[in-house]
DNA sequence: AGCACGCCGACT
DNA sequence: GTCGGCGTGCTC
């Protein structure tokens, strides 16, 4: 345990800033001030002000005489040593700036002054005798005759006055500024509710979940199909944790999605939980963050970001959906969430729980050699059985060209609508075609900034680039050879599936479910309610529709082509795909009827597809397992990529080459590369790629930041490193 | 991250 | 002759 250094007038300090600078900066601690490690301070830095934390003692190698003086301390609790130590972890682990990582602990700079009170007005006693009552000046004396003071803007927009009218009316007297009530502290959640009735498993389960709160650090992985009720296991861990008092942190890869969840916690609890994720409004935040710092949040639940939000006392960290690729961040600080939310708990010495019905082989094998435990939840909740998997080999069974459903689903379609069902049509690809070519010059349309075609979508009629962000008119001439009505869409996207299917299908009530169409938790919500209300009979969507819903009167899903992820030569993409794969049939049948699933591929003999169609997940993971394994690679060896990116292609290639020159020799290491980046061009820079492959126990990091600092540099080319990769080999 | 310093094109 | 583009560099 570090024990925590107090300072006084005189003595240096070192000051971890939430920039991307090399380190922390020394000050001297001025008269009349006392601190302590991690307490959140302001601090003078060229021409403007900073908070930062306190970091240990001063690091020295600065002339004192250029020390500069703390400004003042925040009036809010220090960030723990805890905290502190994980934070100075990531930053080694991930090869980051230590402050680009206290980045994502101080997020929200406004919320560390508490909030100033909002103005209020409401109606003077004595208005002045000779004032004007114009019409908008009476709508505002009307609104606020009920005596309750509203906030100046709220005041003019419910009396539909410009804001002019409220102030002037203030300053003639009618009206009087009062502070209006400070907000509420957030709802407590209450760990006290009966809880629902828990199967037999799941019962031991949340048992030995509950044992493990309050005993330091252990690793549960609960593991259990779709519907076995994973989460209300969880929740008694949650509730055990509230009961001694202390903060839980929940991550879901969705938060914006997860209105469901949020029904079931307010079930269990009485009352919503604090929400961070990266959608929230300006307020949300600045209230939320101060309301963990102060331990007033009792449970957040939230995405990757809140991972490093300063939680005094951190009693349970849950990571539900622990498999999900979105737990991977790509920018800036490049990390793994869940595994950083192990390091996190690890150091807080708390229990975590991973919980998914696909676990990723990381967690499996961690499990397997002892090093996480496992709870099974084998069954589906309510004694429904997983949905059979049968194949369609689309070499066979050829749908006419340009269409994509087969003779065999369309058949599945027919039987579930003609029986009043609901049927589900899962494509991972959004817009109407993934590809537009000009069939005079074979011209292919592409993204200005990036390696990859523009994607029509054609209910706003637009070409985009799903990378960058790219949009255009659908132009009418191709632009290469100038040939008028010669452009053809390629492929399927969900849109164009739509399209096919109500051809085949024109009576069936489509809901069409991708990230366009459903931009709001709002609007996925209406959705799911819409089919539990069986206003829709066919939905069609992209992985949104795979993540944790309910959709009672689902019974068939088509799976129009389980190889869109295959291919590629991804590392993990057997195993995402087989995950996305059974978290898409886990959707069919989840109440009283059997569940059927038609999955399309034109590889009907590989591993996925035989696995899904044998329900046999452990086999897949197993043979997954034994191939990482002959290759050295993750989670039996270690892998990290060089991202060398520039705008001036050359250049960028002169530092990649640079690089190469400089690879460290060693014989458990090798070094490939360097090779275009799976979006040699993205955003407008160019990029290239080296990998690191060694074994488990090389110190990675180590190694790359020798050869960072042998290797020469190029200006104007930036040198990124991604410690175990996710993206395409 | 800001912000300043610094070297090359179109304007009052 | 200046105003201003954003490329490089520094902040304890």
């Amino acid at each position: 345990m570090t024990s925590e250094r107090s300072y006084g007038p005189g003595d240096l300090v070192a000051v971890n800033l939430p920039l991307p600078v090399n380190g922390p900066y020394d000050y001297r601690v001025p008269d009349g001030l006392r601190l302590e490690d991690g307490d959140l301070v302001r601090v003078p830095l060229s021409g403007r002000w900073v908070s930062g934390a306190v970091w240990g003692p001063a690091r020295g190698g600065i002339d004192p005489a250029r020390l500069r003086r703390v400004a003042s301390r925040h009036h809010l609790p220090p960030l723990s040593a805890e905290l502190r130590g994980f934070l100075d972890w990531v930053a080694g682990y991930t090869m980051s700036r230590p402050g680009a990582v206290l980045r994502m602990t101080m997020s929200v700079p406004e919320a560390l002054d508490p909030p100033r009170p909002m103005a209020a007005v409401a109606l003077a006693a004595d208005p002045p005798p000779d004032l004007r009552w114009t019409e908008a000046r009476r709508r505002v004396r009307d609104l606020l005759s009920d005596g309750v003071p509203r906030g100046m803007a709220e005041t003019a927009r419910v009396a539909a006055v410009s804001p002019g009218v409220v102030r002037g009316l203030r300053d003639a007297g009618a009206l009087v500024g009062v502070d209006a009530a400070p907000r509420p502290p957030p709802a407590r959640p209450d760990p006290g509710r009966p809880g629902p009735r828990l199967s037999e498993a799941q019962a031991s389960g949340a048992d030995a979940l509950r044992r493990a709160v309050g005993n330091g650090y252990a690793c549960t992985l609960l593991d259990g199909v779709p519907g076995s009720g994973k989460t209300e296991v969880y929740f008694e861990a949650v509730a055990e944790t509230l009961r001694r008092g202390r903060r839980v942190l929940v991550l879901l890869p969705e938060i914006a999605l997860s209105v469901q969840w949020l029904e079931r916690f307010g079930r269990r609890f009485g009352g919503p939980p604090a929400i961070w994720h990266s959608g929230l409004g300006r307020a949300a935040r600045r209230d939320t963050w101060r309301d963990v710092a102060l331990g007033r949040a009792p449970v957040v639940v939230g995405a990757r970001s809140a991972l490093f939000l300063p939680f005094p006392e951190l009693g349970l960290i849950v990571v539900d959906e622990e498999h999900d690729a979105s737990y991977k961040q790509e920018d800036g600080v490049i990390y793994q969430a869940r595994d950083m939310a192990v390091a996190r708990a690890y150091r807080e010495r708390i229990p975590i729980v991973l919980a998914s019905a696909t676990p990723s082989l990381e967690t499996v094998v961690n499990a397997d050699a002892g090093r996480y435990a496992r709870r099974c939840l084998p069954d589906r909740h309510g004694g429904a059985a997983m949905p059979a998997v049968e194949v369609v080999d689309l070499r066979a069974d050829r749908p006419p060209r340009d269409q994509w459903l087969s003779a065999r689903l369309r058949d599945a379609l027919e039987t579930t609508l003609a029986a009043g069902e609901q049927a589900m049509l899962f494509l991972n690809r959004r817009g109407y075609a993934p590809l537009t070519l000009c069939r005079a010059c074979g011209h292919r349309l592409q993204c200005p900034n990036c390696t990859a075609w523009l994607v029509e979508h054609r209910l706003v009629g637009r070409l985009q680039c799903h990378h960058c962000g790219f949009a255009q008119p659908l132009p009418d001439a191709c632009p290469a050879c100038g040939a008028v009505d010669g452009l053809a869409a390629c492929g399927p996207g969900v849109e164009r599936l739509s399209e096919e299917a109500a051809r085949w299908f024109p009576d069936a009530r489509q809901a069409l479910a991708t990230s366009d169409s459903l931009p709001t938790a709002r609007a996925v919500a209406d959705l799911v309610e819409r089919l539990e209300r069986r206003e829709a009979d066919l939905l069609i969507g992209t992985q949104i529709v795979a993540k944790g819903h309910h959709f009672p009167h689902l019974t068939l899903v088509g799976v129009i082509d389980a190889d869109l992820g295959l291919a590629g030569g991804d590392l993990r993409a057997a195993e995402r795909t087989f995950q996305m794969l059974y978290q898409v049939a886990g959707r069919a049948g989840r109440a009283t009827r059997p569940g059927r699933v038609v999955v399309q591929t034109a590889i009907p003999d590989h591993p996925v597809m035989t696995a899904l169609v044998h329900a046999d997940r452990d086999g897949f993971l197993a043979a997954e397992a034994d191939a990482r394994r002959s290759a050295g690679m993750p989670p039996f060896g270690r892998l990290a990529a060089l991202i060398v990116s520039g705008s001036d292609a050359a250049r960028v290639d002169a530092q990649a080459r640079a690089l190469a020159r400089a690879a460290p020799r060693h014989p458990r290491l090798t070094v490939l590369g360097p090779a275009p980046a799976p979006l040699a061009l993205l955003r407008g820079r160019h990029r290239r790629r080296l990998l690191v492959r060694g074994d488990r126990d090389i110190p990675v990091q180590r190694l790359i930041r020798h050869w960072l600092s042998e290797a020469e540099t190029v200006a104007g080319v930036r040198v990124q490193v991604d410690i175990d990769p996710h993206g395409f080999l």
